[in-house]
RNA sequence: GACCCACUAGCUCAGUCGGUAGAGCACCUGACUUUUAAUCAGGGAGUCGAUGGUUCGAGUCCAUCGUGGGUCACCA
């Protein structure tokens, strides 16, 4: 067999030069290190260490800590040596802090350990805050604490990491020498603080449901599908937790929110990733819009306590982030930027004409509803950059929501816009049993005659609306996208720490 | 899934008309006690993504494959 142990070894590493290779001349170099410091009795791989400051705490409070002794951690960046004293650079989270290391204060032993000291490695140091002759907020180090031996070489000081595939396989090496990397997960990280302190102060309740199901619902996509064991059944991953939440609704619970993994098996881009992060949120005894003002309320917020403003700039455009929103309906977006009116279209002949004359393609299972919609993706989402929300979706693809009131082929749903792409998703949610089963049959029908993504029938969810589901406003916000625009990031893998990859295997044909 | 582009040292990149592979940083040796992309002197480092083909000769031309990126389609 050719497949020996060498291919195992790649596909199990895909990381280059793992165990296995010969180490190149730069990993030998650290592998001497190595043991040259084991050599003098030290552990290469430490244990404990308590700093008593941040990097950027001993710059930012140098008037009070000047003369005075702190220690530090963190990874060495760089190192610039003068024979009987040398500088480096130590990282920590917050920020850089320069070392100043002699060997006169350091003892000959110490410094003999400073010589081993390569870029990567982890130390800690302990020292008197000082200024240097060129005005740089210094630690004089009169000890050092060997942490972790890095044995690899990192990318270089200068031009940093720039091959986004290392930088995405290897996001660790991304983040180490990319600072403005880590800045955006931080930012993400703060933006989703602040949407669960926005929705907890408004009373709102963070639940947990199924991830696996038996029945994948909520949402018009195809799942992944697993399989359980010892229940000998087929599982789905979630597309959407709407119905568990709403089935909460029925149990009692008046204000809800999840937020957390969805999967949808479709394909990868700038604007999508397999899983991603989803908030949705049910307010009972709300409609969509309660929850539309919601929706443009905690986005401002959000960015207002992230970012200080809602004014932000996304790829060179200034977005107004500014409740209120523009609010306009589907017909009247088609008819201001197609100019056409789907209010005088009364049969599918016509609707199908009218596309047909302006170019706009549709599925042969559309209706005057399916057709709506797909001019509106057509002609008018382009023009939605600043924030806007369109209303009045068609009953066709809104097969959760409940229909309006003065016409049954339209719901109470809305859609938010912000640079032309979907960032949130509400309506009032239908509670009518009856309609709901009917709205699932037309469902399971167009998945009979093959769409994939139409929604499978989810009797239990029936018999939970049967009991009496109070009105319910209901609302979902891509939290990705959020955090694309708050972090002006092109691709949605710069916000998501470990986007998926293809799995790198052998290179046999 | 279709089309276009990329893949050269650890990293960032050159490589002309097809003629034995280059730079900066990093690394190694030496000098240097306030530097900061430290400096100075010397040195080592490559399966040019993989496989096949054309050719006296391929990093360079051709084919297939792999991985990544982009555009489109689908989707949030």
């Amino acid at each position: 067999m050719r497949q020996g142990v060498f291919l195992m070894t790649e596909e199990m590493n895909p990381i280059p030069g793992q165990a296995g290779e010969e180490l190149n001349e730069l990993m030998q170099a650290r592998r001497d290190k190595l043991a040259a410091i084991i050599d003098k009795g030290i552990e290469p791989f430490g244990r404990h260490y308590e700093p008593t400051h941040h990097a950027q705490q001993v710059t930012d409070q140098f008037a009070d800590l000047e003369g005075k002794t702190v220690r530090v951690a963190g990874r060495i960046m760089a190192i610039r040596g003068h024979g009987k004293a040398g500088f480096a650079n130590l990282r920590d989270m917050s920020g850089q802090i320069q070392l100043y290391l002699r060997q006169d204060i350091l003892g000959d032993d110490a410094y003999d350990v400073v010589h081993q000291f390569d870029l990567g490695d982890i130390i800690g140091a302990e020292g008197e805050v000082f200024r240097t002759r060129t005005g740089e907020v210094s630690i004089k180090v009169a000890s050092v604490s060997f942490l972790t031996k890095s044995l690899r070489p990192l990318p270089e000081k200068w031009h940093g990491l720039k091959d986004v595939e290392i930088r995405y396989r290897q996001r660790y090496l991304d983040l180490i020498v990319n600072p403005d990397v880590q800045r955006a997960f931080l930012v993400r990280s703060k933006m989703i603080q602040a949407l669960r302190r926005a929705l907890d102060e408004r009373g709102f309740l963070e639940v947990e449901t199924p991830m696996m199901h038996a029945i994948a619902g909520g949402a018009a996509a195809k799942p992944f599908i697993t399989h359980h064991n010892a229940l000998d059944m087929k599982l789905y991953l979630r597309i959407a937790p709407e119905l568990y939440l709403k089935r909460l609704i029925v149990g009692g619970f008046e204000k809800i929110y999840e937020l957390n993994r969805v999967f949808r098996n479709e394909g990868i881009s700038i604007k999508h990733n397999p899983e991603f992060t989803l908030l949705e949120l049910y307010q009972a005894y709300g409609d969509y819009q309660t929850v539309m003002k919601l929706t443009e309320e905690v986005i401002a917020a959000v960015a207002q306590e992230v970012l200080g403003t809602t004014q932000i700039s996304y790829q060179g455009q200034a977005i107004d982030l500014t409740p209120p929103w523009r609010r306009i309906t589907m017909t009247d977006a088609v008819k201001q930027f197609a100019g056409v009116d789907f209010a005088a279209i009364k049969t599918l002949a016509e609707a199908r004409k009218a596309a047909d004359d302006n170019g706009v393609h549709y599925e042969p299972g559309h209706g005057i509803g399916g057709i709506l919609n797909a001019f509106f993706e057509a002609k008018a989402e382009e023009h939605l950059v600043q924030p806007t929300f369109i209303t009045r979706y068609p009953t066709e693809i809104s097969p959760l929501a409940k229909r309006c009131q003065d016409d049954p082929e339209f719901t109470d749903r809305f859609e938010g816009f912000i640079f032309s792409r979907e960032i949130a998703n509400g309506f009032s949610e239908l509670n009518d049993p009856m309609d709901q089963k009917e709205r699932f049959l037309a469902q399971v029908a167009q998945r009979e005659s093959g769409d994939a993504e139409a929604h499978m029938m989810d009797e239990d969810f029936v018999t939970a609306l049967e009991y009496g589901m109070p009105p319910t406003g209901g609302l979902g916000i891509g939290i990705d996208r959020l955090a694309m625009f708050l972090t002006d990031s092109y691709s949605i893998r710069d916000v998501i720490l470990f986007p998926h990859m293809r799995h790198r295997d052998t290179n046999e044909g």
